[in-house]
DNA sequence: CGATGAATTGACTTTTACGTAAATCAGGTG
DNA sequence: CACCTGATTTACGTAAAAGTCAATTCATCG
């Protein structure tokens, strides 16, 4: 596992620009350490950015990734607060549910439309 | 099943703005019928939006969206443009099996995090 | 017929998530 | 040192997806 990793090298290893990644922690999403001006990227901040990355595609918003962003952080040390964050975990899980629906749903649509083609197809006597 | 539904029951019915129900329109992605000058959608369009609205929630633009609901129409009558859906269709599907990829990965580190929250409530003595 | 309330249209505004350009700085190389 | 390459900062720009507002038109009910 390497210590650090620069910012053109995240930029490479995910196809985002820098800007993308200064962006995202002008937001808050992650606190890449520096060396002088410039950035350095921990392991962790990399895990950060596939975390990111991965809301991104699910088309999450930048303040609905900052939310799940801070529940994957070290579980607080009071008891309320424990709490909460396990009520709010539970919230995200709910969300990720109804998006699995939707992706489940539209991917049984492809399928109807998929067949609907091959059966055409057998109709024009055309060997799939 | 009913045969046409007005602007405003839709709105209400998926929680959108007549503002947006046009907008998709404009967009060229549902054709309600028109009395007078008065939109009259019938359940197809009905489906149609309800296919849009899982679309945006699973992050798609406005024309992958569009793409994917070429494909949902009636497929062609020709062998080559059937042949052509097929692969569409097959490239929608690797898009959505990464979302589901990416969808299981969160829900993973999610348990993760939950379980770390419980783990430190153990640790402090409370009964879950 | 006139009032009232829904529907339409068009124009303008807003928010999000970056892109892009310009100026500056830092470190290594010949 | 001069130069080059990369990184940073700041500021402004932009495209997508609507929201908002105002002006009109229609329908219909009393
Ligand atoms: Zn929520
Ligand atoms: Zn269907
Ligand atoms: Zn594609
Ligand atoms: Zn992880």
């Amino acid at each position: 596992m390497r210590e650090y990793y620069t910012i053109t090298e995240l930029t490479r290893e995910f196809g985002i620009s820098t800007r993308t990644l200064r962006f995202y922690e002008d937001e808050g999403l992650i606190n890449p350490v520096r060396r002088g001006r410039t950035r350095l990227y921990r392991p962790s901040d990399r895990h950060l950015v596939r975390q990111i990355l991965r809301g991104r595609r699910l088309g999450f918003s930048i303040s609905e990734i900052r939310e799940i962003i801070q529940v994957y952080k070290a579980p607080p040390g009071e008891v309320g607060q424990l709490h909460l964050m396990i009520q709010k975990i539970e919230e995200k899980r709910q969300h990720l549910r109804q998006k699995r629906r939707d992706l489940e749903d539209t991917l049984q649509e492809l399928d109807q439309a998929e067949e609907a083609c091959v059966e055409r197809l057998a109709e024009l006597g055309v060997k799939t």
